[in-house]
DNA sequence: CTCGCGGCTAAA
DNA sequence: TTTAGCCGCGAG
């Protein structure tokens, strides 16, 4: 399996190939060796969570292609011993002589932003977060002697230090910080419904654990979507002094939204305004508890963070932990109680002891992972790795063109269209199950079958070929296919193939249809597989191969000497089968290619390169021999026809869009239409834009989805926000709609 | 919950 | 080179 990894500025991204077994602390040797970044000052993320080093991939439910994105850690500058040197020697400390009650309108002090006393908001350079604080004295910053202004109105760094005390560790070293890490205390709880796309706004979350609560940070909103029992407000984090983003962070605590203050010059302020700056907020806001079971209330018993027997939080000094599972005991709750503390440098609980003695682990110091029940290749003890290649990926996208349980072709899917992997078929919506043979309701009939030669009673004349239904095999032991072992019967999948034949059920023995082509229709895929049996299948992957009829159906002794159910199929399409001549050239015009996952070419020809010099020569050689063939160049050009050229013209409005959508026409039909389904994707349905309204900021949105926008009262473009007006009265692209029609056949079915 | 014509690794 | 063994995932 192959993932992205990115740098939090998105300058740098590598593929990576890991299995699902691969450890966090693996996986950053391999960021290492690939971006050189040291281990240590690695910090990997993925959906707002930070990966640590003793969980593997597949305990985050990391996908391919998925993007993890890296932090590298700052190199800490070291504050403490600047402060204690500048202090004494080098810097003024400006409080004391401008005082705070000086007339703001007066001299250099125009420029000033904060004055000592002030409530304010401190980002911490150790969590990243914005924590409460008061500033208790400004310095200068001896190595700085002029302000930074990096384009902005305010200066990002006025060359000064703020030396702020936070309320919540008020026993802490107090922090020196600049002025980009200050701001004026968030004072307003923002309800929910005020909220907007594309605000900052200032959230409570957790980074290690998302669902519970943590600290407090800067989120650019992304979505909001309403639910019937919780909103889901989604966006990107900024973390640390570095404004680390974290991309598709969900946010939890959806009734803890603050607004975030603006910095403003002290002469910009009014009388009120400065005493406001200086008057403590009423409320504490609420961060990570320690302890998330009883939220460090210390009145309440608990057995989580006080002794794992009483609850009871009282004596620390006589409660042992155990260096197993890090509970808490007070030594007389023991059974047997303890006189005094432990000498010894480890102690263990009776739980864990007993543990230990059962399982002799060798060196086993390394701490059981939290998730093991949820993972079930960490109970088994088998050393085998698993997860690297494409078998036990997750789908990246989903037909939603036509429903699950659609009869008949795939608008757009084209007689001799090819995937590599199941999976893909299964995203196209050609045959959805990424295993099974065939795809149906038993209730309904079946929608698509596949052939690739798992089944040994399976016989193909291409036009015409004999099924073998599922079932009868024994699966247990977590398999997915064996030999047959039972009778089939006419149940589930089997009933739903059937039911397609145009005559009455017979589970008993079967039926005919009189009129076959009457029956309902079935996609027919075959894999590459079936060439040990057929001369019908493809060289290599799935190809789609059109329309089939069952002709009939009955029970049989199979080879196995099992009963199996066979059906015989008849193709009933109008397309010409893909292994005949007028095949061949339909697949040739409509340059119809292997179609591969997102990334997958890239990820394998960095693999064939880090192998052997064998490989990464033959490689070489290989491309060679195709640029200097410009017959392949031109033959997979594709053209557009001259009525799409006329309509996507008129749609002069999106003419630029259009040109880049052109540009991929030189990789094929393919390609060039799964650019334009992008391009012109519905930012709020995540479908082709249906009846299209094109803003006067150039972006397209279906008519329905904007319509529900306004609806919620949000007259802005889901897009960028900008605004269109409660009266904006939302014409239909007419143009953009024909183009779509004529590009995408079928598009908009159903809607 | 069960089922399953994939796709991989590691042993033979 | 062949083959036994096994895993998540999506669908019913």
């Amino acid at each position: 399996m192959y993932v992205q990894v990115r740098t939090i500025d998105g300058k740098q991204n590598v593929t990576c190939t890991i299995s699902k077994l691969t450890t966090v602390k693996e996986f950053k040797e391999i960021v290492k060796s690939e971006l050189n970044v040291e281990v240590d000052k690695q910090r990997l993320f993925f959906r707002g969570k930070q990966l640590e080093d003793d969980y593997k991939i597949f305990d985050y439910n990391i996908n391919v292609n998925d993007v993890v994105q890296l932090m590298v850690k700052p190199d800490l500058p070291q504050l403490k011993s600047d402060l204690k040197d500048g202090e004494s020697v080098k810097s003024v400390d400006v409080s004391d002589n401008e005082s705070n009650n000086r007339d703001p309108q007066e001299g250099p002090s125009a420029q000033e932003i904060f004055k000592v006393g002030d409530i304010i908001d401190a980002r911490d350079t150790c969590y990243g977060g914005w924590f409460e604080g008061k500033i208790i004295a400004i310095l200068k910053d001896s190595s700085k002697d002029k302000c930074d202004f990096d384009g902005a109105e305010l200066p990002v760094d006025d060359g000064l230090l703020y030396r702020v005390k936070l309320n919540s560790y008020p026993d802490d070293e107090p922090l020196l910080l600049h002025l980009k890490d200050i701001r004026p205390r968030s004072r307003e709880v923002l309800p929910l419904s005020s909220v907007n796309v594309g605000d900052i706004i200032l959230v409570n979350y957790n980074i290690e654990e998302p669902s519970e609560r943590g600290y407090w940070y800067d989120l650019k909103v992304t979505s909001i979507k309403p639910s019937r029992k919780r909103t889901e407000l989604k966006g990107t984090l900024f973390v640390g002094t570095e404004k680390t983003p974290l991309e598709d962070s969900i946010i939890h605590f959806i009734d803890d939204i603050m607004k975030i203050e603006s910095t403003k010059l002290i002469s910009e302020r009014s009388e009120e305004e400065l005493a406001l700056m200086q008057t403590e907020t009423k409320t504490k806001r609420i961060n990570a508890p320690y302890c998330s079971k009883c939220s460090d209330n210390s009145r309440r018993k608990c057995r989580e963070c006080g002794c794992n027997r009483c609850g009871g939080k009282d004596e620390p000094g006589k409660q042992v932990m155990c260096d197993e599972c890090n509970m808490a005991f007070h030594i007389w709750c023991l059974k047997p109680p303890l006189s005094d503390i432990p000498d010894a440098d480890e102690w263990y609980c009776s739980e864990c002891k007993n543990d230990e003695n059962e399982i002799v682990k060798a060196g086993g110091k390394l701490k059981e992972s939290k998730k093991k029940a949820k993972m079930a290749s960490a109970n088994s003890n088998s050393s085998r790795d698993w997860g690297k290649g494409m078998a036990c990926v997750g789908r990246t996208k989903e037909c939603t063109l036509v429903p699950p349980n659609h009869f008949g072709p795939i608008p757009g899917i084209e007689v001799g269209t090819q995937w590599k992997f199941r999976v893909q078929v299964s995203e196209a919506g050609v045959h959805r199950p990424h295993v099974a043979g065939i795809h149906g309701r038993e209730s309904d009939g079946a929608y698509s079958i596949v052939l690739s030669g798992g089944y040994e009673d399976d016989i193909d004349n291409g036009d015409e070929f004999m099924y073998t239904g599922s079932g009868g095999r024994d699966l247990s032991g977590n398999k997915r296919t064996a030999e047959q072992s039972s009778d089939q019967t006419l149940t589930r999948m089997n009933k739903a193939l059937a039911i397609n034949c145009n005559a009455t059920l017979n589970s008993k023995d079967g039926a005919e249809a009189s009129n076959w082509c009457g029956g309902k229709p079935v996609r027919v895929v075959r894999n590459f597989k079936l060439a040990k049996h057929s001369k019908y299948a493809p060289k290599d992957g799935n190809r789609y191969d059109g329309i089939y009829k069952v002709v009939k159906y009955y029970p049989q002794k199979g080879k196995s000497g099992f009963i199996v159910w066979r059906y015989v199929l008849r193709r009933d399409d109008p397309s010409p089968a893909p292994w005949t001549s007028a095949g061949k050239k339909r697949i040739e015009s409509l340059g119809l290619e292997m179609q591969y996952p997102e990334g997958y070419l890239a990820a394998m020809e960095k693999k064939e390169n880090d192998g052997s010099i064998g490989n990464f020569f033959g490689k070489r050689v290989l491309e060679e021999t195709n640029k200097n063939s410009p017959a392949k160049k031109t033959k997979i050009l594709f053209e557009l026809d001259e009525k799409s050229e006329k309509c996507i013209s008129e749609d002069s409005r999106n003419s630029k869009l259009w040109s880049s959508v052109k540009e991929s026409l030189c990789l094929g039909k393919q390609k060039f239409l799964s650019k334009a389904e992008e391009t012109f994707m519905c930012i709020c349905c995540q479908e082709l834009v249906f009846k299209p309204v094109t803003t006067h900021c150039s972006h397209n949105i279906c008519l329905v989805c904007l319509k529900r926008s306004f609806a919620a009262e949000v007259y802005t473009c889901p897009y960028c926000r900008s605004e269109l007006g409660k009266k904006f009265d939302m014409p239909i692209n007419k143009h953009l709609q024909e183009a779509l029609l004529i590009l995408f056949p079928g598009y908009g079915a159903g809607r």
